[in-house]
DNA sequence: TATATTTAGTTACATAAAGTAACTTAGTTA
DNA sequence: TAACTAAGTTACTTTATGTAACTAAATATA
């Protein structure tokens, strides 16, 4: 086990990036901040994982958590600015699947 | 359940990036055609693992494999176009951890 | 000839993560 | 009071991953 030459702060945004759903909820949340039920329809993840994603995008900084003191109470989820900065990266995604996924 | 709006081939791309080591696999390739072994030292994946994907990855086209009948045998493992398509997905991945991860 | 090596890959089993569904809490409406 | 909704949590099943031992083929070594 040689372990790695790799960037370690590669190796971490990989990490983040490559867990399930987290790619997509990040995707979501550029179209702007959403509600817990709206992103879960949305991708089709399940309550229970969606709350365990938000709360670690929470504490990596990428995602932030509002709750407005309404009736009923509403709480929105939202990207911060580390989060909008892995736009350009979704963008990519999209382009390379446009240019080399089949339509079908 | 309503189910995604999202486009298929968006998704597509995103489950196949988002399952654990393929981005590492595709970044450690992007130096060029590689050995089994050499990959699995460079990232510290298991031998079992690591002939999964480059299976998974062979049939997306992403990854194509050679046998040079020397001997002894020498079994390569290099991108194809497809693959060579997502280096600036890894550059923006590596830019953005850069920018915003933190040192350690 | 028998033994050990190397590389690629597989098999078997233990552990961790994800999927599913029922439940809790808090506040709202019928 | 009863039923509803949204956000979370808990309990349990299924799937994915980690680990280690094993096979196969070809080579080198004793």
């Amino acid at each position: 086990m040689n372990q790695s030459e790799i960037c370690p702060r590669f190796e971490k945004a990989i990490t983040i990036l490559s867990q399930r759903w987290t790619g997509l909820i990040i995707y979501q949340l550029l179209s702007g901040p959403q509600r817990n039920c709206t992103i879960k329809e949305s991708i089709g993840i399940s309550g229970r994982l969606l709350s365990e994603r938000l709360k670690d995008l929470e504490e990596e900084g990428i995602v932030k958590r509002h709750v407005y003191p309404e009736t009923p109470v509403r709480i929105e989820y939202a990207l911060t600015d580390k989060g909008y900065a892995l736009e350009p990266l979704m963008k990519n995604i999209e382009d390379w699947s446009q240019n080399w996924l089949e339509k079908e």
